[in-house]
RNA sequence: GGGCGGGUAGCUUAGCCAGGCUGGAGCACCCGGCUGAUAACCGGGAGGUCGCCGGUUCAAAUCCGGUCCUGCCCA
């Protein structure tokens, strides 16, 4: 598998002195000449026209190929001297030579397919100044060849080097023409360049544009111009290979490498390619599979000095190869102690040939740095001196790699391990996207678009850090960086810190040890407990689910989601009373429920976000073992009840509904209301039925009723059709519209829908004329939400508009009291001054004091008169109303 | 030039494979609320040519063809 060539068209690197691999290449913009030449026919006045943007390989030029299928036209027009010249183009392709050239007569004067071209013989540009070209040694040589690869672009002939590019090479293979690669390793033309000798041919990276004086490039055109042959000359930008290491413009050129013969075993790589396990799929599906497709026999082979010595021996007299696989081989042929396997002291290593007289000495080459990495999954077992090992843990199971790799660890890898092994090294691949910046660009230090990984630690942590970079998108997919993202990531964790503060503030107080009963038989009485064990569990598979297929972003949303909506949103927020003023039992199941919760959430969290993860599990178990150390969560499916799930879901609907209702007439939550009435399906009736408590807590309702499909106190309303009525009644439409309007909805309805007439105020209305609808009675507030609706009755009783009114009191003295800076739990006192007339609210706060004060006085935490409040009092407007508030601090 | 991704609100994104609910969220913005989780937090609102053009279909963000922009890889 392993054979030396001497091949055209090898990537060179002219800085760093050797050949690279497909892999090693960059490619990268660049600018370089652009240049349209005639290559005169012998046989014939015309001439091809070809195009090239490497100037320096046209002394190395050995045929012309055109496309058999494609349409080539002679061409007359008139040059700058004003004489008639013929040029064989692509047909499509005339106007763009003729504008390079600046020609402005074009004359077709015949067509013809490619095909018939071939075969036709030039002159070379450069017979006279380079030897090699004064000689043909194979037939098609400077002559018109097929080729597939040849497209309508340009001129639609390609100048073809046989040395000098893979393409050409290959096609030189194949019609017998042997490589003239007249550039030496450093990047300068040989003696067999003739007259060019010594140029140098290689740029460097910043080296664009127009060529250096003295370049290859500069001094090959300046020569075709004096020789009539230089048609057009400019600059075109291109996409061209680069040095991976050094950012050089690779050449190519004809040298003798060392090849793994890969393509012998490419329908085995195709195989494995599909037997391993991608995400996402399409990294092995599509991008791995067409690489291997296209793939070439791999060029191993480096003539650098820092490497793994490439271990094969050559005899010096009859030139028999052995490759040598390890140091106790080495030393039993050589008799020598090795001391290491490296350069120089391994190249000082000989032995004698097996075969002839002659002495065995390495050759000088490296091997390729990609070879390393393409072994490593049995390299670093100690394969093959440590078989216990190797059996042990070959093949890996994940690698994970960005999405550059398919082209490198992937694939040497799999090139290496189909090779050797006979089968792929890995079992699955994570395939992953790469960070760019809030733009979508590549983070480059010359554009100075970075965000420091190290500067967003500082700034947010590194479990915000991390949060940021795990959540906003799929690991395969890029990622737009900002700060904005990590400061997201913040907040989410922060309020996760919040409740765990919550959580271990009221459990250290109640001097509460934490416990996580199994409930698998006996799960918790309340509701709102197994409502979030049971998202707990829900949301521990789901996770679990996500992790398995490697979709880390969904992970993170479903943790994300847990812990906003249902953990703080709305178990926390529903329960802080509990925590706060509750019976012991009620304290104990609360903790539990928390403890099981957050424990949970942490062992969940634990890859995404280490450090708060290990705090909050810390925290609950401080003589446990480190969560990381923990099992992975398994959802309890004693836990699970879907139904509830689903009623919570409708009840928090409702609340929201209910909210929008009330905000859109003003009337804030914290006015308490009769109560409210939802219409809606089975689901929603179940919700009012079971989770009635958590709805008249959250709406601020007396009481919730559920009134099935539809409301009956609902006001049906006939409604005229006016285009129906019009051409009808003409001048006395109006009046049948209002008598429509006038009309018993309910009465009518039934007759209507029964397809009768009826009279109206003396008008015929016939069914076609009237459709009816619902209206919400006056003093409700209706909102939809999904399949159902909430009316918020808005009759408050004077004791309920009392009740609004102290809240709304007990909100401005809060707002004091923290204007005044007070501590939480100090008491002050309190003058409130009501109006004697409060107009329609005179009765309600006339019982304010009586029937509020004392709560008033423990929730503000305050001593309270009703009086006078005096002159440094503060006004406040409430509903129209102005009281006057006096805080003693 | 070719292969494979991505293009949905100002920004980050869900929905697309298996076409049909009013295209979901978060940030920012506007309005309001909370104040015993508090250098916090909660509710509501506004904001969308689903890159563009065409096709299939009763129906397209979703399927098909083309095209543009963008990322990775190749030539």
């Amino acid at each position: 598998m392993l054979y030396q060539d001497n091949r055209g068209g090898l990537s060179w690197c002219p800085r760093c002195e050797t050949a690279l691999a497909q892999a090693e290449i960059e490619y990268e913009d660049r600018t370089d000449p652009s240049i349209f030449v005639r290559f005169p026919l012998k046989d014939d006045d015309a001439s091809l026209v070809i195009w090239t943007t490497t100037p320096w390989t046209l002394p190395a030029n050995n045929a012309v190929a055109v496309h058999p299928d494609l349409t080539y036209a002679r061409v007359l027009v008139t040059d700058h001297q004003g004489d008639a010249l013929e040029l064989i183009i692509e047909e499509t392709c005339i106007d763009t030579v003729t504008n390079a050239a600046g020609f402005h007569d074009a004359h077709v004067t015949e067509h013809m397919e490619g095909r018939e071209l071939e075969g036709l013989a030039y002159e070379h540009p450069f017979k006279d100044a380079i030897p090699y070209h004064q000689e043909i040694r194979s037939n098609p040589e400077y002559t018109v060849i097929l080729g597939d690869h040849v497209t309508a672009d340009k001129t639609g002939l390609v100048h073809t080097a046989t040395g000098h590019g893979k393409e050409d090479y290959e096609i030189g293979q194949e019609v017998g023409i042997v490589p003239f690669s007249p550039v030496g390793p450093d990047g300068t033309y040989t003696e067999k360049a003739g007259e060019f000798s010594g140029l140098r041919v290689r740029k460097d990276s910043e080296e664009q544009g127009e060529p250096p004086e003295g370049h290859a490039d500069a001094v090959v055109t300046a020569r075709l111009d004096e020789a009539g042959l230089l048609l057009a000359s400019g600059l075109e930008e291109h996409s061209y290979g680069h040095c991976w290491r050094c950012k050089t413009p690779i050449l190519y050129r004809t040298t003798e490498q060392w090849f793994l013969a890969v393509t012998d075993v490419k329908e085995t790589m195709l195989e494995e390619v599909q037997r391993v396990e991608w995400t996402p799929e399409w990294a092995g599906a599509s991008r791995q599979r067409d690489w291997v497709e296209n793939a070439h026999d791999w060029c191993i082979s480096r003539q650098r000095y820092w490497g793994i010595p490439l271990p094969v021996w050559i005899c010096t007299s009859c030139d028999a190869q052995e490759v040598i696989s390890d140091q106790r081989t080495l030393e039993e042929k050589s008799g020598d102690t090795v001391e290491d396997l490296h350069r120089p002291w391994v190249d000082e290593v000989t032995f004698d040939c097996s075969a002839c007289e002659g002495t065995m000495q390495r050759v000088e080459d490296v091997l390729d740095v990609w070879f390393d990495s393409a072994v490593a999954s049995w390299a670093s077992l100690g394969y093959p001196s440590d078989e216990e090992t190797f059996e042990a843990w070959f093949p890996c199971d994940l690698i994970i790699e960005g999405l550059d790799q398919t082209r490198g660890w992937f694939y040497s890898q799999l090139a290496a391990g189909v090779t050797s092994m006979g089968r792929v090294p890995y079992e699955e691949v994570v395939m992953h996207g790469f960070v760019h910046d809030e733009t979508g660009t590549p983070m480059s230090k010359s554009i100075g678009n970075i965000v420091a990984p190290g500067d967003v630690i500082e700034a947010f942590g590194v479990d915000a850090t991390r949060w940021s970079l795990l959540e906003p998108s799929a690991p395969w997919d890029d990622l737009r960086y900002g700060e904005d993202t990590a400061r997201e990531a913040q907040r989410t964790l922060n309020i996760l810190w919040n409740v765990h503060n919550f959580a271990t503030q009221y459990m250290s107080m109640d001097g509460y040890t934490a416990r996580e009963p199994d409930w698998h038989e006996d799960p918790p009485e309340r509701a709102l407990d197994r409502w979030i064990l049971s998202r707990m569990a829900t949301t521990t598979g789901d996770v679990t689910r996500y992790m398995e297929k490697h979709a880390y972003h969904r992970a993170a949303r479903a943790l994300e989601t847990f812990i906003l909506e249902d953990l703080s949103r709305w178990y926390v927020s529903l329960n802080r009373d509990r925590a706060w003023r509750s019976e012991p039992e009620a304290k104990t199941s609360l903790y539990d429920t928390l403890t099981v919760t957050l424990s949970t959430t942490a062992r969940l969290l634990a890859p995404f976000v280490p450090h708060m993860a290990e705090a909050i599990w810390k925290d609950l178990h401080p003589s446990k073992q480190t969560v990381h150390a923990q099992d992975w969560p398994e959802p309890n499916p004693a836990l699970r009840d879907e139904a509830l799930e689903a009623r919570m879901g409708k009840a928090r609907e409702i609340v929201e509904a209910t909210s929008r209702a009330r905000e859109r007439e003003k009337l804030s939550t914290r006015w308490p209301v009769p109560r409210i009435v939802l219409a809606g399906n089975k689901l929603v009736g179940e919700t009012v039925e079971t989770l009635e408590d958590v709805l008249s807590e959250r709406t601020n309702a007396k009481t919730v009723e559920y009134a099935g499909d539809a409301w009956e106190e609902l006001e049906l309303v006939a409604e005229p059709i006016p285009d129906e009525i019009g051409p009808i009644f003409r001048g006395e439409a109006p009046r049948v519209m209002e008598a429509i309007h006038a009309a018993d909805a309910k009465e009518i309805k039934p007759r209507i829908e029964a397809g009768e007439t009826v009279t109206l105020d003396g008008f015929d209305v016939t069914p076609k004329m009237v459709t009816f609808t619902t209206e919400v009675p006056e003093g409700i507030l209706g909102a939809e939400f999904e399949e159902g609706s909430v009316f918020v009755d808005a009759h408050l009783t004077p004791e309920m508009e009392a009740e609004g009114f102290a809240r709304e009191l007990l909100r401005r003295i809060q707002e004091m009291r923290k204007e005044a800076d007070l501590e939480m739990e100090e008491t002050v006192s309190c003058v409130v001054e009501l109006p004697d007339d409060a107009g329609s609210l005179t009765d309600a706060v006339e019982r304010v004091p009586d029937e509020w004060g004392a709560w008033l006085e423990e929730e503000g935490r305050i001593a309270l008169t009703f009086d006078d409040a005096g002159q440094d009092a503060r006004a406040w407007e409430i509903e129209d109303v102005t009281v006057r508030i006096q805080l003693d601090v």
